[in-house]
DNA sequence: ACAGCTTATTTCATTGAGTGAAAAATCTTT
DNA sequence: AAAGATTTTTCACTCAATGAAATAAGCTGT
């Protein structure tokens, strides 16, 4: 059952307050009279909120416009420092930590070991702890803290700030949300961390002001985000995006998922450095993507045909995304973009070749890696993602 | 560029009038006290609005609710008869047109030959000639009619009101809508054939209220429409949901619109005749969908065999659509449905088969077949979607 | 029949956000 | 320093929601 936007004053004000740092957000530096041309609304509203907003700390004044025959133009933009934020990406053997200002600049940057005891109360206090040594060794004000954030692979419950399955950490439905909220008194996001990178990339990146578009990542899996309606798409109950998991092949070999032919199982990386293995003898043997790209540079004609088979496939499967959904963007990432051009350039013939008629004409293509500040960030994204959040998205319009 | 929105009184007015709108309409009927309950309005909020919604016929006072200590309840209810909408589905040889009341239901039906002479003057003339016949044949009041939909197969703009190709009328670029209007004096909406369908689903059907929910049609191709975030998806450009033309195999054969191996050429209605039909001699190949279920009901293993094939690749197809999108109704709809079980079964097998761990838990499917009727109901439902949408919607929230 | 009780609905004074015209402020040119 | 132009603030006004109080309308028991 979804909730209905009911309209009083304090939305309207909510709204409108949104939409003018939003405005600033998106053109740099406004003056007041640009801000009400663009917004639309009154002269009167635009300069009792935006006094409200830099009486606030959230716009500053300063700079001076163009001379246009009267009097300057006072600019106003965003104030980076007028909050700051905490992602945190959590792997396998690692948590990282970033803090990061409302731009997403990193403020300061932290790697630590995750806790090998994958115990509930060693996890949260680990990342407590992160937090906390990071946020004090940056110099900045406690207080100027406005979230967390935090990323992880796997299933999550955003609303609820549940780990509803996470297969690195072996966790099922544990509240982390909650667990960290207590201890660090400040409010914590969860989401997969795929879905983290897309969050920033609206924000921040490719996708800002973008209507639909997709996140791929490549990497030791495949995964998928999308931005629908300017909306982070997150499915029913959080389950969404298993690029990884669409059939390819239902005669294939089998997938770590304990299905047959998966796209992961013929495309990821693992798969592309156990093609290569299979064919060679216990030395010379491939064990990273690294090695593999090792070799193709060295010529290997066995560890090119992997990674040009890994991209077609790819690009079929991208391919899919864009005959269901026509996005007008697809950002390709995640760490396994290295292979460059051995993968990439496969994958967009077959992408093209894949798309129904005409269907690929306007969509856009990027191709960018994804190391630990960009995980991190993206976790810190979530708090923005928030503060910067329509009213209307937040109460949740519906029909 | 997405525009923003910007609060005011109008808009506050607009939203809690929508709210009163589908609180009625979803509950069927309903007192003001309740109405200030379930929409969280004040009761002289209520009040009021209600007042002008009955002045304006949009509701009805009538009956009384149960007992409960006091003064009786007076129940509203939504006026069926507020308004009416005529729904055209352009099909290559038909035009088939209804005029229905705002609960979808049919007040007359009519069906009539599409012109062979596409030419956009002669079609437009046959097509508001079809408007105005029915209406009159109705004996409805013409200022009723609050619009015209029009669902056709094919690429549509709906924001323009333009078909941008339509493959079995062969147009390319005609703005029908804005041709209509000028004659007809009314709105007039133009959408892809199954987004009417989905929109149907969504205002009168199985998808009313639904967060996320697919209809795939099954036929003589294969569409698909979407409904995310309680909205119609309608992708970049209108280009999206060709779920028939997806890569199901790259070896595969060619399709009608250029590719090879798409979902369409091993699945539609057209490749289950035709693996029939070539181990056949010509007297007894089937000719149609009814043909082969005919002979599957006579216990033909061929042509079992041809319907359970194209109910497996269909279900590892609509599999993607879980895997990526995860909705949490799936309603299988068109002509094709008509074969039952030797499709159906296997599809819903291969379905859960190919959808990744957990995924399917929650996710419900309906199996409907759609008939004329069901087409010009959907293409009508675009008007009801004009009315009862969100204004927030309607102004493109976006951040 | 009717007082007494309960609940439903309307009425009405209040609040506050946007609106837009007018005033004030500020800058440049002459 | 005055004139002209533009930016920004101020302020009276409007209108929708709010919520308390008033009114309306039913039922129950005597």
């Amino acid at each position: 059952m979804s909730t209905f936007v009911r309209g009083n004053k304090d939305l309207i004000k909510a709204i409108n307050r949104n939409l003018i740092l939003n405005t600033v957000r998106r053109h740099g530096a406004l003056s007041r009279t640009q801000l009400t041309e663009i917004s639309r609304l009154s002269v009167g509203a635009v300069s009792q909120i935006t006094q409200e907003l830099i009486r606030e700390a959230w716009l500053l004044e300063g700079g001076e416009g163009d001379y246009t025959g009267g009097r300057r133009q006072t600019l106003l933009r965003l104030n980076p420092d007028a909050g700051c934020a905490i992602g945190l990406k959590l792997m396998e053997h690692r948590i990282v930590c970033a803090l990061t200002d409302l731009e997403s600049k990193v403020l300061r940057y932290q790697d630590l070991p995750m806790p090998d005891d994958h115990d509930p109360v060693t996890i949260v206090t680990a990342l407590t702890e992160a937090v906390e040594t990071t946020v004090s060794a940056s110099g900045v004000d406690r207080r100027k803290l406005l979230g967390v954030g935090v990323g992880v692979a796997g299933v999550t419950y955003p609303q609820t700030g549940v780990v509803h399955y996470s297969p690195y950490l072996g966790w099922r439905d544990l509240p982390l949300a909650e667990l960290m909220r207590v201890r660090l008194h400040l409010p914590v996001y969860i989401e997969n961390d795929v879905n983290t990178l897309t969050l920033s990339e609206q924000l921040f990146g490719a996708g800002r002001h973008i209507e639909n578009f997709v996140v791929v990542t490549i990497g030791r899996g495949i995964g998928m985000g999308m931005v629908l309606k300017h909306q982070l798409y997150q499915g029913a109950k959080g389950g969404m995006g298993e690029l990884g998991h669409i059939t390819f092949d239902a005669a294939g070999p089998m997938c770590s998922c304990g299905k047959r032919g998966c796209l992961e199982a013929f495309a990821a990386d693992p798969a592309v450095i156990a093609y290569v293995r299979h064919s060679r003898s216990a030395q010379d043997a491939p064990r990273t993507l690294e090695d593999v790209i090792a070799l193709a540079d060295g010529g290997d004609a066995l560890a090119r045909a992997a990674l040009r088979r890994s991209g077609e496939i790819l690009g079929i499967g991208i391919s899919t995304i864009v005959n269901l959904l026509c996005p007008s963007l697809i950002i390709v990432s995640g760490e396994g973009v290295i292979a460059g051009d051995y993968r990439i350039a496969p994958m967009l013939d077959a992408l093209q070749a894949h798309t129904f008629n005409g269907l690929m004409d306007d969509v856009q293509v990027i191709v960018e890696a994804t190391d630990d500040h960009a995980w991190a960030r993206g976790s810190a994204s979530l708090v923005m993602g928030k503060l910067f959040e329509s009213p209307l998205i937040e109460a949740g319009i519906a029909v």
